[in-house]
DNA sequence: GTCTATAAATCGATAGAC
DNA sequence: GTCTATCGATTTATAGAC
């Protein structure tokens, strides 16, 4: 079920805070204040801190998982596939900045929910190396190493919440589309 | 001056545990166990758990300066100079990946020498972006937006400590040498 | 729905014995 | 160099008034 509006009020000036400390830095009364009330307030709203967390990576790590099932199964090029997800990355990413901050780097402190954060990550990684290792069968990729194609691509894609925010001006289709050359380019003339 | 024996061993044991669960999250008592010792113990070595962090972040961020400011100067062609950024990293984040954890996740927490640091990454960034602008001027670059390609290469490198230890079986040369063909020529053939 | 008050646990760090 | 003991501050979370 979907949050009431004072609860995503609550999760939203939360994510704000992780993105800048971090989960562990980040305490109730920090939450409370960034609101303008107090911390016992809050758990009229939420259960505890943990929830806040877990609602902030699942709903983010689900996002991805359906988005890529959807190009996954499209009669696409592998290039195409490859150019949907970066589009995919960079909308998801623009949306909610703060968020992809704990999902990158706040997952470990899951409780109830990691295994089931793991799960959908490995999915996803998986979803992902099936594209190129496509792509590389199809001829339209280099044949190199996999992995590396998938680690290099994965990661650029990973850090854009920390660099959309310096760089408010840039349309994020534009992005997408100067992201999807140097990725699949290269820098070298 | 550099830190005695047993500092080595606290900061190296501060190291993993920095990584498993970021700073914040971890405690002296969690840092002394490590050791087998008792956390008051700690403070025969070392100042307060500040100094450790301090320590990680600002001595990894000083190799990262000096191996760019010889590149910078050396009478190489921008490729060349790129190779060499990207070994640079591959070398340090291999020998060190606890601590790039720190360096990529943590360094917010630093209170005395959050300006060195930052203004150390401005002046890293700085170089970096020096030397692929002057790669577009001498047509060895292509004439993108030269930030976009700073963050994609630049964000492979900072993620390597997250990947090579999946990785282990890969020699570090070999995985500069496959990581450079592919931020160079990107992933299509 | 927010408050005050407070419980119970844990934190970084110090004092002083050995 | 490590220990026990402990201080003072801070943490998450609850109880109960309004």
């Amino acid at each position: 079920m979907s949050p009431t509006p004072r609860k995503l009020e609550i999760i939203t000036a939360a994510s704000t805070l992780f993105k800048e400390k971090g989960y562990s830095a980040v305490t109730m009364r920090d939450i409370a204040k960034a609101l303008g009330i107090k911390a016992a307030s809050l758990y009229n709203h939420i259960k505890n801190k943990e929830e806040i967390l877990t609602f902030i990576i699942i709903s983010l790590a689900e996002e991805f998982i359906k988005g890529i099932a959807l190009i996954k199964n499209r009669d696409s090029s592998s290039v195409e596939k490859l150019k949907q997800i970066i589009t995919l990355h960079v909308e998801i990413a623009s949306n909610n900045t703060n968020g992809m901050a704990s999902l990158n780097n706040d997952w470990m402190h899951l409780k109830d929910e990691l295994d089931h954060y793991l799960n959908l990550r490995v999915d996803y990684e998986d979803s992902f190396r099936e594209i190129i290792k496509e792509g590389i069968e199809k001829n339209e990729f280099k044949n190199l190493n996999p992995d590396i194609m998938l680690f290099s691509v994965l990661s650029t894609l990973r850090s854009l919440y920390i660099w959309i925010p310096l760089k408010e001006d840039m349309d994020p289709s534009v992005l997408a589309s100067n992201l999807s050359e140097v990725l699949l380019k290269g820098i070298n003339k």
